[in-house]
DNA sequence: ACCCAAAGGAAATATTCATTCCAAATAAAC
DNA sequence: GTTTATTTGGAATGAATATTTCCTTTGGGT
């Protein structure tokens, strides 16, 4: 018989790991595959049987068998659970809220819970101040563009990222003006008229982006604004402009709530440039 | 014979989702039970087998077989395969997101109330799920390095913008990655010992990452990493990783429990680093 | 109260799948 | 170069599990 080892097998993904990276050089090269394998797509293990997975290796189904034993579990299905416990997100069915609530009511704050409570309230903030009409309002804009140019910078420029990054996955022509080192004056040249300034920008205010946005409208050029309050410069009565505003933690404010507005408004985009287009078809 | 649906069933969770919403009333009671107990425990359905789950929901293994027909799927493994695709994180492509996203439009949830509600429940899982003192030692690796370097792509770029900023403002050197033109290898060679590799990667996990981690971890060059599970590739036992799983809404998966997380560790390295220096002058 | 159709339960059946076994191949030892 | 141990592939086996069948129960309509 083949030499099996004796001692417990690690019963959690995150030990099984480590022992693999231990005793791999002493594995025969077969069962070396399999280990890579796994380690790569430990989805695959999880989920599939040992004649679908063992065909995605290269190998033969018994080879998955004794990859399994060779660690000391009982057989394939023994360590495939190991591996299905790892991917159950479970426990909260139930009273999760409730839970995390009471938590924070009563316990000193830890950092996390300090920061994860801040972006909370500033989600159940927009909830209440963003209405659902100036979202599609935003929205029907961005989508009748023949273009979508994007500015922000500093802590705006994530959310530029993200927002562009959303809208070409759905099919929605956008570009970051924000990258490019022209002149505020050559960038604003380059949106036409049908063309549509989308501006992120929060306090301090940079100059850039507000430059920018003014030469927009004087230009006729339609202007959509994602910003922190009202009063914001970039905000104008002739823009389409949605307000998120950060609670902060001593002195840091995140992002939390932006990127969820963000993601709204890039869907909502998508979802209405979908109806265009289907339009124009028919 | 019973009734039988002979539409084609849905393929995807998302869509299983609204047609048990409207033909809930229309179910037998046993099958109502199913239909419950499916949508709250998914994970269950998709990794259990059919005696053990009618076991959990208090119903007989025919009822289950007979609820998966009820539907159009061939038998009860036909539909687990469609509950499995859900697990792995494996995106459908995005125009099918949106078609989903306007087939449940019509269940009077506004789309922002919808994200919001994914966005909260996204940070309570965070709050729960990460322990401080994982964050306090990936921070201080972050801290103790002389530079860090931080990786990531599609998703997850906006995740490095965000912490190279934050970082950058609180003293900590860093440099992005992904942005360079080089070969992986190359990149790997910037990296010296005392350097610190921060990947951000999330399913499904790009190569480029994936081969960077790989690489710094055999030239022993310190990684922390943050990702959507610990089936994740880039989560190894000798790296520092974070976990965080965002609530997805009709196929969409925000960042805003990402962007609490990355400001955390942020702040926290920040934190560290200036202890460390006070220690140095002192 | 009776009948009929729909639903549910329990056990038989069929299928799928992991596991085992053995022979062939490969590598190691002498 | 021969022998011995280890590894490997492929088919046979047997266990696990989904599915079907049949019979009982329930509930609504007349």
């Amino acid at each position: 018989m083949t030499k099996v080892i004796q001692v417990a097998p690690p019963r959690v993904f995150s030990e099984l790991k480590p022992w693999l990276q231990d005793h791999y050089q002493d594995l025969p090269k077969r069962l070396q595959s399999v280990a890579v394998f796994a380690m790569h797509n430990p989805e695959v293990i999880a989920l599939n049987t040992v004649a679908s997975i063992s065909d995605q290796v290269g190998v033969t189904p018994s080879a998955m068998v004794r990859f399994a034993k060779s660690i000391g579990y009982q057989g394939f299905s023994d360590m495939q659970t190991v591996f299905q416990e790892s991917m159950r997100h479970m426990p909260q069915p139930y009273a999760e809220r409730l839970n995390s609530m009471q938590r924070s009511a009563g316990r000193e704050q830890t950092v996390l819970s300090q920061f994860t409570q801040a972006a909370a309230e500033s989600i159940a903030r927009l909830e209440q101040n963003v209405a659902e009409s100036a979202l599609l309002r935003a929205s029907e804009q961005l989508a009748q563009a023949r273009m979508v140019y994007i500015a922000g910078q500093g802590r705006a420029e994530p959310v530029v990222t993200y927002l562009h990054y959303t809208l070409v996955k759905l099919g929605v022509q956008s570009v970051i003006l924000s990258g490019m080192h022209h002149s505020m004056a050559d960038k604003a040249r380059m949106l036409k008229t049908d063309d549509v300034l989308l501006a992120i920008s929060f306090s301090p205010y940079t100059a850039n982006t507000r430059e920018l946005v003014d030469i927009c409208l004087l230009n006729k050029t339609k202007v959509v604004a994602l910003t922190d309050s009202t009063l914001s410069p970039i905000a104008r009565a002739d823009d389409y402009h949605l307000e998120v505003l950060e609670e902060e933690v001593s002195g840091f404010r995140g992002l939390s709530a932006t990127m969820c507005l963000a993601l709204c408004l890039a869907v909502e985009t998508g979802r209405v440039r979908a109806e265009l287009d289907e339009k124009l078809n028919a």
